[in-house]
RNA sequence: GCAGGGGUUCCCGAGUGGCCAAAGGGAUCAGACUGUAAAUCUGACGCGCAAGCUUCGGUGGUUCGAAUCCACCCCCCUGCACCA
């Protein structure tokens, strides 16, 4: 039995994770008196959840240690249907079986996070499959649209630019999920006396409709909390890189790739998304803050943030490799990575191409390195040679290696008899391997 | 439809017969400096290791030689007219 702590909105305020809520004191109130349930959908867009889910994550479980019981929704029956919420153009509708593998994968990736042996307040994962199904059209239309007022969910922000811009439009579909999603809550009311949800500041229309739907229907008061949109200062969308999403499932973002994502976060950044992401106090993020302004050179803050978000995501053991491939790659000692680290690399850390004898024998440097996609241009290749900017496995190579390409790709300089590491400039860099 | 202006290399934008692969700026890539940062400075920036090859809306022509001149065509903008 876990005590509460009353400190938790202010905590989450002091985060700046508090975008806005219903009924202020009264939540707070109601925060503070007992042991709650609350809850968060997480609809199945994808086989994998990316970074963009980790802050209303990471607060549901924010909520669990402050004493709180958290329910992770799994939306096996909103993800049939799409959520229309600031979305531009209506989305395409996946398979159901598409969809129930993709809820499978998501429910595991959850659980993860929130904590499934801690007594009266351990998690819960649910899908709201489970009770949609079950219901029928007209049941839906009779005992949740009956409460509904069109006229009111017209004028929602959230779907305003669908129905006012011409050419784009919404479907029936699409206009009816915030019925459905309003009705998970009423139905978690009911089943787990669940009296919160939070969600991200998009989701304040859905939120606010399973509010008022729960008072008509079951006669209860219930809160909602949205958290912000994760924000980046130089205006580019978080959480994508040229080489695409960050995702949590370490098969599609290895360990290194995730960490790298977290240490090149900006200096404008770095703070607030400490504060986000982290489970460090505030007062402690706070003084890594001072000292990084005290002293010039490298702020510690970003290293501070990949290690810890690397650990929450993948463990020790990931954050041990995602650091240990970074140290040998920037401090050029290649001889610490294992063969599994090259392995791993291989299969999604860094690009990678396969060499053949033939293409060895034929083609310059200039052209096997931009044809592995490097540079754009082989020109590039050039310019990085004539300024010993192109290492392989560690030795810098010049223009005059450029049609010696068996020389520098030679059985008795690879790693582990098969890898090649080619760096191009300062941060480019790329896998080799012969077969 | 008439009159006028324009289409240049990723973008903006010079260039009106050879010295033009085409000024300048931006973006991008690399080097120095740094913190795997920002700012700054330097180099590269049609393709090619090179020899060389291919570009200036399209086609054809004039010329020893064309992004530049001529003809026709396509597209964009601006006035005017037509329609209403």
């Amino acid at each position: 039995m876990s005590t509460i702590d009353a400190g938790l909105l202010a905590d989450l305020q002091a985060r700046g994770l508090v975008n806005q809520m219903t009924g202020d004191e009264k939540l707070e109130q109601h925060l503070s008196e007992s042991s709650i349930t609350l809850y968060c959908g997480f609809d199945p867009t994808a086989d994998s959840l990316h970074i963009g889910s980790l802050v209303p994550l990471l607060t549901l479980k924010r909520f669990q240690d402050a004493g709180h019981k958290p329910i992770a929704l799994v939306g096996g029956a909103t993800g049939l249907i799409g959520d229309p919420s600031f979305k531009a153009q209506e989305r395409q509708l996946n398979t159901p079986d598409i969809v129930s593998g993709w809820v499978d994968k998501l429910k595991q990736q959850v659980s993860r996070f929130i904590d499934f042996q801690s007594g009266e307040n351990s998690a819960e994962v649910v899908n709201n499959l489970d009770w949609c199904s079950e219901m029928s059209a007209l049941d839906f239309l009779r005992d949740v649209g009956k409460h509904f007022s069109v006229n009111n969910m017209i004028n929602k922000e959230s779907v305003k630019q669908r129905i006012d811009r011409e050419g784009s439009g919404i479907s029936f579909t699409e206009f009816s999920y915030m019925l459905l999603q309003s009705f998970d809550f009423a139905e978690l009311y009911a089943r787990h006396n669940c009296t919160l949800q939070i969600g991200g500041s998009d989701q304040w229309g859905n939120i606010v409709g399973g509010v008022e739907l729960t008072r008509k229907m079951k006669s209860g008061h219930v809160f909602g909390l949205t958290l912000p949109l994760v924000t980046k200062s130089d205006g580019t969308k978080f959480g994508k890189t040229e080489s695409g999403t960050i995702w949590l499932d370490e098969s599609k973002t290895s360990p290194y790739a995730f960490y790298q994502f977290w240490l090149g976060t900006a200096d404008a950044d770095v703070y607030k998304f400490l504060k986000y992401f982290t489970f460090l106090p505030v007062n402690q993020i706070d003084d890594i803050q001072a000292q990084d302004e005290s002293t010039s050179g490298r702020p510690q803050a970003q290293s501070v943030l990949a290690a810890e978000v690397t650990g929450l995501i993948h463990g020790q053991d990931g954050l041990d490799a995602a650091k240990r491939i970074t140290d040998s790659l920037f401090s050029g000692s290649l001889e610490q990575l294992s063969e599994s680290d090259l392995e791993q690399l291989q299969l999604d850390g860094l690009p990678f191409t396969s060499l053949d004898e033939v293409e060895l024998s034929e083609k310059p440097l200039t052209t096997l390195l931009s044809e592995s996609g490097m540079t754009k241009a082989a020109r590039e290749v050039k310019d990085a040679l004539g300024r010993s900017a192109v290492l392989i496995n560690g030795v810098v190579k010049s223009m005059e290696d450029n049609m010696k390409a068996p020389e520098c790709f030679s059985r008795e300089t690879a790693l582990f008899g098969r890898f090649y590491i080619v760096r191009l400039g300062k941060k480019k860099y790329h896998l080799f391997g012969r077969g």
